[in-house]
DNA sequence: ACTGCTAACCTATCAGTGATAGGATGGAGC
DNA sequence: GCTCCATCCTATCACTGATAGGTTAGCAGT
């Protein structure tokens, strides 16, 4: 299956590649701001990683798209694992905007663990890549690993929501409990549902909608207050 | 980090090739009979892929801890994935059978749900590398993709859990709803707790049995039936 | 005990990968 | 117009998964 990816990869990229090198030839591929160039490549790369998985894509696809030879990317990152875990950065940026958005929200606190819940998830599926960088990836092997400051962004996007569980629980909207093990076990709840529907979009889940739905209800009534 | 990982590889497998290359001077590593061999290359690889993950872990590394040649790998398996999913498939046939001496036993139904809560995720954390490569893996990109059938045993050992419910539901022990909606959802709970502690044991969970314990409490606590 | 066949195994090699070394070049500032 | 340096390139590395094709160990039949 990673064969047949890679090669559906490379024929689907080739009329690109092409495009590509007739650009270049006529000089159309500028020469571009370090900074720019950066965002460039993340955005390609953040499409070609939709399309054929991170694993799947190569640096030289990307460095294809970007109409830039492959070492040249390496002026940007210094490993793709950077170059992953930047566009991983990028996306969380929006993700800790958004749960500090609903945070200080003038929405009825009632309805505020739902707004975290259901933004998380929807973050997640949107952002499908980012999300596997951050979460989902085979990362470190054994515990007393030391703690990799790359994926960070993900790690604070939990801080912030973490922070939003607190002051839920202060305003008697959560249950009662050790904060941090209920802010952990509820993330563990949502990104359950989250990591299948990425990891394997042709379970036959039926209506996905439905299922968020129906996953939402059941999590929101086990971290509530009980009434 | 993968490039330490795989130099740490390398080095610390350095003493077990030269081993091997010793026996092959002597002729100690004998020829097996073909299923012989291929449960001692599963073995090996096991063990190779707990510790080095499985992109990791090269398919020579394999070779060499098992004491033949990296082609001779390919007259067992079609590809690395095939050998990675054979193994994930030795692995779950053992999750299906305690499932179903869970849904057969001769406990309580009140605890039978506690029973295959703490059975999944005990696996799931003992069995690290056969379940990221069933659950965990960047498998197909979009859900009109072909169903894999290679990971069918994950999805059969689901099915039989999911059967434990619908007795369980019949029983009166789980909350009423769709069945197929209720073992989804409480798969998603399960798995995230799985998955993130399995992805990132960096992260500071503190006791992880008391995370697991709270975090057990809770879901059962969501998906049985209210007294 | 010899022969022959087949499964098991090997060496040599392939294209593709991430990454590095070192040289070319074009545009901004004097 | 000249210089300088950020930008970008070609060439190459070690390693990966995988394939082609030849070698050999050991068993079956005589």
């Amino acid at each position: 299956m990673t064969v047949s990816a890679k090669d559906s990869a490379n024929t689907a990229e080739a009329s690109e590649v092409d495009r590509v090198v007739a650009h270049r030839a006529t000089g159309v591929v500028p020469r571009l701001k370090s900074a720019a160039r950066r965002e460039d490549i993340l955005n390609h790369a953040s499409r070609l990683f939709l399309s054929y998985g991170i694993a799947g894509t190569s640096t030289r696809m990307i460095a294809n798209a970007v109409g830039i030879s492959q070492p040249s990317l390496y002026a940007h990152f210094a490993t793709k694992e950077a170059l992953t875990n930047a566009l991983s950065a990028r996306a969380f940026a929006g993700l800790e905007e958004l749960i500090a958005k609903i945070r200080s929200a003038d929405i009825p606190a009632a309805t505020r663990l739902e707004a975290l819940i259901r933004g998380y998830i929807r973050f997640a599926l949107d952002q499908g890549a980012a999300y596997r960088i951050a979460f989902m990836l085979e990362g470190p092997m054994h515990e007393d690993e030391a703690f990799n400051p790359d994926i960070l962004p993900g790690m604070q996007a939990f801080a912030g929501f973490r922070d939003g569980l607190a002051l839920l629980q202060h305003e008697g909207q959560l249950r009662e409990g050790s904060t941090d093990h209920l802010a952990q076990s509820l993330w563990a709840s949502m990104h359950g549902l989250c990591a299948l529907l990425l990891a394997r979009p042709d379970f036959p889940w039926g209506d996905i909608e439905a299922m968020i739905d129906f996953h939402v209800e059941i999590i929101l009534a086990a971290y509530q207050k009980k009434a």
